[in-house]
DNA sequence: CTCCCGTATTTTGGATCCAATATTGAAAAT
DNA sequence: ATTTTCAATATTGGATCCAAAATACGGGAG
């Protein structure tokens, strides 16, 4: 028997819900990048059976989070430098459309979204709550992405961020990397209120590059 | 028993079988846009249990070209304009970004393959065999988009393509259209050789043009 | 005649079971 | 000691079976 809470939480089928469990196992970085996933262990420790568990990684798999290989199985996907690269340049790619289709659509109540998300990074990152940080961060940008109304572009970007999430954890670690985000977020902010495309895709791209030197030289480990 | 060339080329797994023939089944049109699938009936068809083509399914599913909703089952996607548009527009920031990338690193080898992919379309073309049209052109591009080195890059414009593949066989259905097809090409190939990124992005921009204006009108049917 | 409700049927979701493949380890041959 | 082979084990792949949900259908009330 489940509590009502819980029921209501929990998605109406396995499923979605080991795909949910899996997603942030891997983007917390719980489940290690290269790590093997036994499906029998996994399967128990979630009390389900392995059919929903591997229509799950079937799902992980398009998106790249999962290797699979038949007959030897599913791997946490490992990023190489070359991929972070190339995932940081399309995203560059993709997420200057957004903001460029999304700064003439924003109201006021999105702006007022945006602000109550960088209030929450803020909050999180005084906290020195890490896992708090990167979602509130993700909430923030992913609440731009959506108001440029193309759902699919929002999508990409979606599973391009997943991709590095793992890794990005260990970015909000450090203190000096929490507190230049938030100056950027705020920089960031400003340019959406004056309705300057320009000036948010240059901050945003500032602030990408940011992460991505830094998360550089923690791939070789 | 399976006769040894067909062994061969079936996938060492159900799931991928399933998988590659879902892929031609929707792309080639034979499952209609919106047309629901029915498990029970489509395993049989494949001479597979449920299993592997749930699998399939859910991989489907992630690269958008089915949709699901719990306990309904899954149908083939429909495009509606807007999604037409939106796939166009991501698929020219994307393909920019490999052609420019590969322009540079273009061998002769490349170019000759190239030529070869455009030999098939032009064969193709004039044998009136839409289906094989489609697929040469298909390769052409791709050819020349993997040579961009970014293999997600790649990736991703493949799975864009899929997306709107049971659309563009009807483009093909067209005389004047195959044949504008084959200059534009031509003008590309031509580009490439010269070794400049920008004219051969051009002429792809107004390829791609091209197409989403023939597909629009379709699309309301 | 229409609408609503309850039952029958279909279809999907998930668990278990068996088969096929890969991996491991130990014994034997060089 | 090293390598090779083969058997034992672990793990994945797939088929069948049962449960749960949705759909379709038919009868009754208004």
């Amino acid at each position: 028997m489940m509590s009502p809470e819980e029921a209501r939480r929990r998605p109406p089928t396995a499923q979605q819900f080991v795909l949910g469990e899996l997603r942030r196992a891997i983007t917390t970085g719980r489940l290690r990048p290269g790590a093997p996933i036994r499906q029998d262990a996994l399967a128990e420790e979630l009390q389900v059976s392995r059919v929903p568990l591997r229509e799950a990684l079937k799902m992980l798999e398009g998106e790249g989070l999962v290797t699979y290989q038949a007959h030897k199985g599913y791997c946490v996907a490992t990023l190489s430098l070359d991929d972070l690269r190339e995932v940081y340049r399309i995203r560059e790619l993709l997420e200057e459309e957004a903001v460029r289709r999304a700064v003439p659509l924003l109201t006021d109540a999105d702006l007022a979204r945006l602000d109550a998300a960088q209030d929450d990074v803020e909050r999180a990152a005084a906290a020195g709550d890490v896992p708090a940080m990167a979602a509130a961060n993700r909430v923030f940008h992913m609440t731009l992405f959506d108001c440029a109304g193309m759902p699919r572009l929002a999508r990409l970007i979606r599973t391009l961020w997943d991709t590095t999430d793992a890794y990005r954890s260990m970015y909000y670690g450090d203190a000096g990397n929490r507190e230049r985000v938030i100056k950027e977020h705020r920089a960031t902010l400003d340019a959406l209120r004056r309705r300057s495309a320009d000036e948010a895709v240059t901050t945003l791209n500032v602030h990408r590059d940011h992460a991505v030197a830094e998360l550089e030289p923690l791939l070789h480990a």
